[in-house]
DNA sequence: TATAATGGTAAGTATTCAATTACTTACCAT
DNA sequence: ATGGTAAGTAATTGAATACTTACCATTATA
């Protein structure tokens, strides 16, 4: 009765990218640290050994699954700013893609704050420090190009800038982690931001 | 030729004291989740076992961990808030307080992101959710003076004001955890809580 | 169409680690 | 002195869990 033919067996690559997002799904629920291979294989719907069919290491999966995360999320904020007219509203709309990004893959905090507890010198790590290096370039671009246009204050800290606007999407994502849900995140977003924006333009 | 004598022994509170501090000790450089009870004996000087004559179970030792740092953080500031001389002063100081106890237990934002992932049901989560919780009703007292006293426009966003402090502070620390070093933490807070202030401040 | 490669399963193995157990030792009030 | 309690140790247990192995089925290709 069922016309869904189940197709077991898949190449590589498919399965692959199968795991990495059953991972992702998991990590919504549950720190990652918590997620057995088991769990990872009954979520995609194979055999716990099949897994190494694909994967080298349980380590390997998160570690694609962080590398998906990174290619995914970075091409999502330069999407958002490259579209905007001008570079304040720019940092609105990457603001904006962040926090949709994480909307739409609720495991994205989980991941990133377990992969961040890893030693220095892990390759996981790694891809987060360089998540985190191409996030802040691309902000002091915008705040660069901004302070051209005259759109911020001519003494803005823009090191600070940056970080503050990391740390404001930061400081909403952890209240969504204690409230456990996503919904209105979105409209916290943007009280946030504009209160973000206030402190680096020009005074009126 | 070591004057001073090594108490094997000790009275429970002050073993239980020990075990806390040896943990959030560990946890500077190790994510919790990797923390052994062998590593935790090891760093009291006890071995295993002891430590469950001191606590029920693993995860009460964790309880008893954050209990303390909610404790802690939360005196330090309340201290700085009634300390300053204005709300606004207050908010100032209540941002270095948070940054000064960070760089002096620098296991605690490792502590606190690898809790915050536990189930929502977890007793080790609620204290951490209370801890967020009081630290955000100081914010919003010390904003609410503020708003009295005219140190901040009329028009501010409390709620969202609130989040941008912890996010900025969140921010930060992240910083410090993918740089692994807490030495110039301090000189950053300040150039971003200046960014921050002027957030929220009327314009001149 | 035979055959090699690939993707799958089921049943292992080795290891790690929280918790327990059986026993010992220090402390302290009677 | 002495007996009870609290605090310790060393060894063990049992449950998880990452990874392996032996085998089977499907697919692709010569």
């Amino acid at each position: 009765m069922s016309p869904i033919n189940k197709p077991t067996r898949l190449p590589t690559d498919e399965r692959q990218a199968d795991i990495v997002a059953a991972a992702l799904r998991l990590a919504r629920d549950v720190s990652p640290g918590q997620i057995t291979t088991s769990d990872i294989a009954a979520a995609v719907g194979v055999s716990q050994g099949a897994l190494f069919k694909h994967f080298a290491s349980k380590d390997a999966i998160w570690l694609a699954t962080i590398d998906w995360v990174q290619v995914q999320l970075l091409a999502s904020l330069e999407a958002a700013a490259t579209a905007a007219a001008t570079p304040l509203a720019a940092l609105g709309d990457v603001f904006e893609a962040h926090v949709a990004f994480v909307v739409a893959h609720p495991g994205v905090p989980r991941l990133i704050f377990h992969e961040l507890q890893r030693p220095a010198d892990s390759p996981v790590k790694q891809v987060v420090r360089s998540l985190m290096q191409a996030y802040r370039a691309l902000l002091l671009r915008l705040l660069g190009a901004a302070l051209l246009q005259g759109q911020v204050r001519a003494q803005l800290d823009q090191e600070a800038a940056a970080t503050l606007f990391m740390g404001s999407v930061q400081g909403l994502v952890m209240q969504s982690m204690l409230s456990g849900q996503t919904t209105n995140l979105p409209a916290q977003a943007e009280r946030v931001l504009t209160l973000y924006l206030r402190g680096i333009t020009e005074a009126p």
